[in-house]
DNA sequence: ATGCCGTGGAAACCACGA
């Protein structure tokens, strides 16, 4: 089983690059991140006649997610993350496909730092920290993909001592990160390359795409289960260097 | 400290991203 995780900037803008990667890829599900579209604008259509079912959580001008199932519908679980009842953001939807349990997210940027936006995103891990700890506790097997909008370690990262007072690695956001991963889960890339420089993000500023100037923010955490069946997981930097693409690559693994 | 690029929405500029 092949599952993918792409933040594509624009789900319509990004809309002939993202159909294009799916007939080349062809992964069984994918989560999206900022969709950038308000519920009324996803192009369910398009997807359909590409082949995948949809569930999808929109918002007008920003964030948004949703997970794509090849050949079927997902079976939407849950759609936002408990604990705040004033969040209005569209930042996380969760379903099964086949046998696996998906959660998609689009964790909060945070910048600048120090500021609202930062106690934000701080809130929104801990919360994501609640229900992890959850699903993990129920022992289905779980994937929890997308934008973390956090590079782990300094080889994540393409000048780590250029980044310290930034929201993606400040001390705080790469300890919480850590401290989810503790829980039990398997950071999917990392397991299977631990030394390798992999980035999943270049900025369309300053020439970072050519000068791979990247940073890896884009994740997969694995419950144990899931974990025992992981045998690949890559990104598809070829997408970065299409024409109108999206600032993310796709990031995929395969299970067993 | 800011623009560099790019998206979407509203209104010919702005908010936001990472």
């Amino acid at each position: 089983m092949k599952i993918a995780t792409y933040n594509v900037n624009g789900v319509n803008g990004r809309l002939p690059v993202l159909l294009r990667w799916l007939e080349e890829a062809q992964p069984d599900a994918v989560c999206l991140q900022e969709l950038k579209a308000p519920d009324e604008k996803f192009p369910e259509k398009a997807l359909e006649d590409a082949g995948y079912g949809a569930i999808w959580h929109g918002q007008k001008s920003w964030n948004g997610v949703a997970i794509l199932a090849r050949g079927k519908a997902p079976v939407e679980t849950r759609r936002g993350l408990p604990g705040e009842d004033e969040d209005t953001h569209s930042r996380y939807i969760e379903a099964a496909v086949n046998g696996v349990l998906i959660g998609c997210l689009y964790l909060p940027n945070g910048n600048p730092w120090p500021g609202p936006k930062f106690d934000y995103k701080l809130r929104w891990f801990e919360r994501l920290k609640r229900h992890a700890k959850d699903l993990l506790d129920s022992g289905a097997p779980v994937v929890l993909a997308g934008d973390y909008n956090v590079m782990p370690t300094d080889i994540d990262v393409y000048a780590p001592e250029r980044w310290q007072d930034d929201a993606l690695f400040r001390d705080e956001v790469r300890e919480a990160f850590a401290s989810l991963v503790a829980q039990g889960w398997t950071d999917a890339l990392r397991k299977l390359h631990p030394d390798e420089r992999i980035y999943t993000f270049w900025d369309y500023l300053r020439k970072r795409w050519e000068r791979n100037a990247g940073l890896r923010i884009d994740h997969f955490l694995l419950s144990p289960d899931v974990a025992k069946r992981l045998k690949q997981a890559e990104v598809d930097r070829h997408v970065r260097g299409w024409e109108k693409t999206s600032d993310h690559a796709p990031v995929w693994i395969a299970l067993r």
